[in-house]
DNA sequence: TTAAAGTAATTAATATATTAATCATTCATA
DNA sequence: TATGAATGATTAATATATTAATTACTTTAA
């Protein structure tokens, strides 16, 4: 395999390019889009959530939660509330419909992971949450010693 | 932390999240997008492939390709050759240009590398590998027992 | 040899990523 | 209290991702 197969970022490329498929046929099932669903997953345990809160727990950048939240939006599946006491948020709920299509997605998609969980014992998977979390680490924070 | 955000799609993007603009800086600085390098530094040990090589190498769709290749083409990085044996081949070559980016480019690249390995030690650069690579086989393909 | 099936690259349409800029609002402070 | 700095969401411009369709070419088989 020639080198740069074998770096960090084409190794993480290649795991989720592995695994996202299945994930994205369940979703394209129920007419989301990774992205669309991962807004919704995070609104699963909150309430609401400003815009900014959603893209710092996603990981999607705020100029794309934008046409997200649009389409989201469009589609029934949240609204947007704009704060009173701050005018400057906008608050992000789930509509019923919302809550819905989260409630009855969220055992497959978590049925999903349990595939890839059961092909690592709960060690490796310790591990490689602990690799992995101390490869991101900003260089700042990080002890030395 | 919230249940999803431990999800296995998380942890992987939020890694990939962690380490890129690191790299991306270093892309930056010469003009280059993070496909695009990715695109140079798989021509680094082949002397020229096709769309279908590089998209496999490099896990880019071919349709993105098509853009990617315009754009390193109109910068004077890779020429493109249509084969004279099949000519539905296109293949793909670098300039001199390109070459020379490329080994200006190539050990800058690798420091920043060798910053993320030196986080862990080289067992658990191969236990990450082996737990990834689980995770990411096709089930298809997997043994059972 | 020729029509059908297959293949490599590309185009098309829509969604998202990236970076910089903008707009409205709020905060801090002179 | 007016005003410049800071903040949250959005827009803008360009690049890429995703899926389906198309185009040019090749192979296969009748």
């Amino acid at each position: 395999m020639p080198k740069f197969l074998n770096s960090l970022p084409m190794l993480l490329s290649r795991t989720l390019d592995g695994i996202m498929p299945r994930y994205r046929s369940l979703f394209q099932a129920h007419g989301l889009t990774d992205q669309q669903w991962r807004v919704l997953r995070a609104l699963w345990e909150q309430k609401h959530l400003t815009s900014a809160e959603i893209s710092q727990m996603t990981l999607l950048p705020t100029p794309s939660l934008v046409g997200i939240l649009d389409r989201l939006e469009k589609k029934g599946l949240i609204g947007r509330l704009r704060s009173v006491k701050d005018r400057r948020h906008v608050h992000i709920i789930p509509t019923q419909a919302g809550r819905d299509l989260q409630a009855h997605m969220l055992p497959k998609v978590e049925q999903i992971h349990d595939i890839y969980m059961q092909r690592i014992t709960p060690e490796e998977w310790d591990e490689l949450n602990r690799i992995l979390n101390k490869m991101a680490e900003p260089a700042e924070q990080r002890s030395f010693a």
